[in-house]
DNA sequence: GATCGTAGCTACCGGCGGGTAAGCTCCGCG
DNA sequence: CGCGGAGCTTACCCGCCGGTAGCTACGATC
């Protein structure tokens, strides 16, 4: 039985890593099968295993692309202006275009059912401290606080983007999205702007 | 060998509870074999057969516990005060109390592997929904805005909260709970208090 | 002290799914 | 045309773990 043409190493490679991304994004990593991935992929199982030693190793090279893209993405709108109302509101932004950002990727990043693999968890941990390294350099900066307190108000703002961003999606978008970003950037900026030294 | 006493069944049911929320919150639903938890009681597999009808509604019986008793305490806390300043204050610490509650209960709701499977998913979700309309019930009110809009900042709230409360608890309470608290409800007061009518 | 009910155990089954061995097909190339 | 090798396939193995069958041990009751 012809499923397909035949592809070049790379063309497959690439291939894998979609059909991957939408299986596990849409049935988390347990419940997704090896054979599920290469049947999606019109493929047989074996194939899999000359592009991938494993479904951990398949598993986290996804997780850590749509990481990275999310730090990239956050420390990006944070750089891009010295305006901190701005860089509040790109920064919740960011988060909104991750969600929404094709192919579901983000479900690997804020809905992993892997968190208690080691690897896997450092990978998740790690871009979350990251994105919050990132605000908390610049709330330590302008608000006269310490940098744990700082951290803790990092923590907040990134919380706050993530859920809301998860859940604006999962409403379907009852809310037009512009003026959610609108409102979350508000309360979180008007909650920054409540601390003594932070303002534009 | 006699690994200890005969229990009456009431008995056994509640430490076969207890053991079962130390295993799945240690390592996780899909980790967590049968046996660990039997073994963990002290006990055989079948016991816990007798007790459970399957490991699945063992979890949903644990779940459903501590994700009712999240929901209780926040409900609880917007009920306890009609000052809106207090009721946030009250509603963060209900988070920090949850998180830091104990035997880690709370990671079953924060931090479980078993978000796929649709049953398990309606009870966090539900909780997570409850919770929220207990924040956009207030926030309707006071804020001026149409019920999408006031769930979105409730929505805010309630992911700040939660995500700042398991931070603290991993950050080895690097700052004191009591200030953290006042930090954290300060910055979703101030944010809240930006939108026109808010105001205690 | 015989009886019966209940708590408990050892030992097993069966399926699911990750991972692999061995061979087939098709193309480029001399 | 024959041959090498890359790409794919079928068919299988096997460990883990949820779940169960069938037996034993204890102790309350008369």
């Amino acid at each position: 039985m012809h499923r397909g043409a035949r592809l070049s190493r790379s063309a497959r490679r690439a291939q894998l890593l979609v059909a991957a991304r939408d299986v596990f994004a849409a049935q988390g990593y347990h419940a997704a099968a090896m054979d599920d991935i290469a049947e999606k992929a019109g493929v047989s199982k074996p194939v899999l295993y000359q592009h991938f030693p494993g479904k951990l190793e398949l598993y986290r090279a996804l997780l850590t692309t749509y990481a990275d893209e999310l730090v990239d993405s956050v420390r990006g709108a944070i750089a891009a202006t010295p305006d901190n109302r701005e860089r509040v509101h790109a920064a919740v932004k960011a988060y909104f275009d991750f969600v929404a950002g094709e192919g579901q990727g983000y479900r690997l990043v804020f809905e992993s059912d892997l968190r208690r693999e080691p690897e896997a968890a450092a990978v998740v941990d790690g871009a979350l401290t990251r994105c919050i390294d990132a605000v908390a350099a610049v709330v330590t900066q302008d608000a006269g606080l310490d940098d744990a307190r700082a951290r803790l108000l990092a923590v907040g703002l990134v919380g706050l983007s993530q859920v809301t961003a998860q859940y604006w999606l999962d409403s379907q978008q009852s809310v037009p999205r512009e003026e959610a970003i609108d409102l979350m950037s508000a309360l979180a900026w008007k909650g920054l702007a409540g601390f003594p030294l932070i303002h534009d």
